[in-house]
RNA sequence: GGAGCCGUACCCAAGUGGCUAAGGGAGCGGUCUGCAAAACCGCGAUCCACCAGUUCGAUUCUGGUCGGCUCCUCCA
């Protein structure tokens, strides 16, 4: 079976056939860099991560550029210029482009640890200014913008099919249905949107444009830098569920009128991680929900990996504490899966049909649970190390005991309480052993001796 | 108010118009062990929120009810 995803614009599974095979061109929205990632974000960069590996899988050449939004964009009080990256900077006593780099180093140490492979291109915000500028320029000349005393707007009502992937009802919104949001009066219809800011003499990060000086709207840089370097028009755009009725919406209306070409073919989208039924807010102590809490807490990072790849990437997925647990465990049971129980070993003629099969439920629209489930009920190392490729687990590296050399010290440590268990010194076999675990050591007594190892998990 | 999604065992979570409703974890029983841990073997939903309807047959399709989630310019 070949790779079929489910396209957001059409609500159903589609072929995957790249515009220009053999490559495959992809764009993810990255992270907004003013804070530390919480599990939910990461949970999508997992996602996008299987993707990009199932796509070279299946052979294609993947191009995958996402960006980092290292300028804030959003304005909650237009005086006080209260912005995300500028409120972070305050808030730590730095400048923005501090902050956006702390955060963006901290975000790729995040996805490293998640083995989550860094796109080709990740290109910055604030290096793409001209871009934008260009951009909106094209918009300005094709008659869809139109300015105001606080900023270059995109006309909406300009584009007959806007909100097409939402399939939104623009007569039945609601402007400001959550009472924080502002409301600009200067604009024309709801829906419009900003693609300069003008009117913001309090923001530090700002540029000289044709408009003014000010800074880029939320949506301008995805539509800029995907096009820089994927061309007008690519296969795959992904991000979290929240950006079709707004951000998606928007990047499709400037790039298709700026273009005047079809923006992207697929759209695909994650979606939420909730804890106790509810969505992890960037914004009101989500990152209390980091990885490095997890970390700290002795959890694996690669245990969270193997959580998310358990659900469907179009399911929410409750995440807890006893879940994170229960996949810790499963993990274990992965990495200790050996090679010489392979049941394929001595049925080599049925490898290619479960191989088959495992790699049609992922390419059944990325069916990471089903080929999962396959993979354990199959428990064979052969299957489980061939499909890490996708599943990034580091089944190699994890599951096979490293003969590494024990330090001193847990050799004095073995010895002693070998010598306890010959004299049935129980007490103080057991004792050695706790240290010995606490150490990170897994202790087994059997009747062909005893095993010491660094615990995988 | 509008749009969309979801409700499967103790937990996470696949799935299908009709063979025994995946898989993992927990739990229980067993093998192994001085005892454990790990590993391995076995057990585990007569049932898929509830109520109608369509159908020879629905957990799977349709309608409604209840409950939960997301979005409607912070968000992955």
């Amino acid at each position: 079976m070949s790779l079929r995803i489910y396209n957001t614009m059409s609500r159903a599974k589609e072929e995957f056939i790249p515009l220009h095979p053999p490559k495959a061109r992809l764009y993810c929205c990255g992270p907004t860099v003013y804070n530390y990632a919480h599990i939910g974000n990461l949970r999508t960069y997992i996602f996008e991560d299987i993707l990009r590996r199932t796509l070279r899988f299946n052979g294609f050449e993947v191009e995958h550029v996402m960006n980092v939004t290292d300028v804030g964009h959003m304005t909650t009080d237009a005086d006080e210029g209260d912005d995300k990256m500028q409120v972070a900077a305050q808030r730590e006593g730095k400048s923005p482009w501090d902050i956006a780099r702390f955060y963006e180093e901290a975000f790729f140490s995040d996805t490293a640890r998640l083995n989550i492979e860094r796109p080709e291109v990740t290109p910055r915000a604030t290096e793409h200014i001209g871009e934008m500028i260009e951009m909106i320029k094209r918009l300005e000349e094709n008659g869809y913008t139109y300015n105001t005393s606080e900023a270059t707007y995109f006309d909406t009502s300009k584009y007959a099919t806007y909100g097409k992937l939402a399939r939104l009802n623009l007569n039945e919104q609601r402007q400001g249905a959550r009472a924080e949001v502002v409301m600009d009066e200067t604009k024309r219809n709801p829906s419009d949107f900003v693609l300069w800011f003008t009117n913001k003499p309090t923001h530090i990060m700002k540029w000289e444009s044709p408009w003014g000086v000010g800074y880029p709207g939320w949506h301008i840089e995805c539509s800029a830098m995907s096009m820089k370097y994927l061309g007008e028009t690519f296969d795959i755009h992904c991000g979290g569920v929240d950006h079709v009725p707004v951000h998606h919406t928007n990047e499709i209306a400037q790039s298709e009128c700026s273009t005047g070409h079809p923006f992207v073919k697929y759209w695909m989208h994650g979606e939420f991680l909730l804890t106790n039924n509810a969505k992890i807010s960037k914004s009101t102590g989500g990152s209390i929900n980091r990885l490095q809490s997890l970390i700290d807490a002795g959890y694996d990072p690669l245990a969270y990996r193997y959580l998310c790849l358990q659900a469907h990437y179009r399911s929410e997925l409750n995440f807890s504490l006893e879940a994170l647990d229960a996949a810790t465990a499963g993990l274990r049971k992965v990495y200790s899966t050996r090679p010489e129980n392979d049941p394929f070993a001595q049925n080599e003629a049925g490898y290619p049909e479960a191989r088959q099969r495992v790699f049609d439920a992922l390419n059944d629209d990325l069916g990471t649970p089903q080929a999962v489930g396959l993979l354990h009920a199959y428990g064979s190392y052969r299957l489980w190390i061939e499909f890490d490729a996708i599943l990034g687990l580091d089944i190699a590296k994890r599951s096979q005991p490293t003969e590494e050399a024990l330090p001193a010290e847990v050799l004095a440590l073995i010895e002693q309480r070998n010598a306890a268990r010959t004299s049935k010194n129980w007490a103080d076999s057991d004792a050695l052993r706790n240290q010995l675990i606490a150490l990170g050591y897994e202790v087994g007594d059997s009747s062909q001796g005893t095993t010491v190892k660094r615990k995988a998990l």
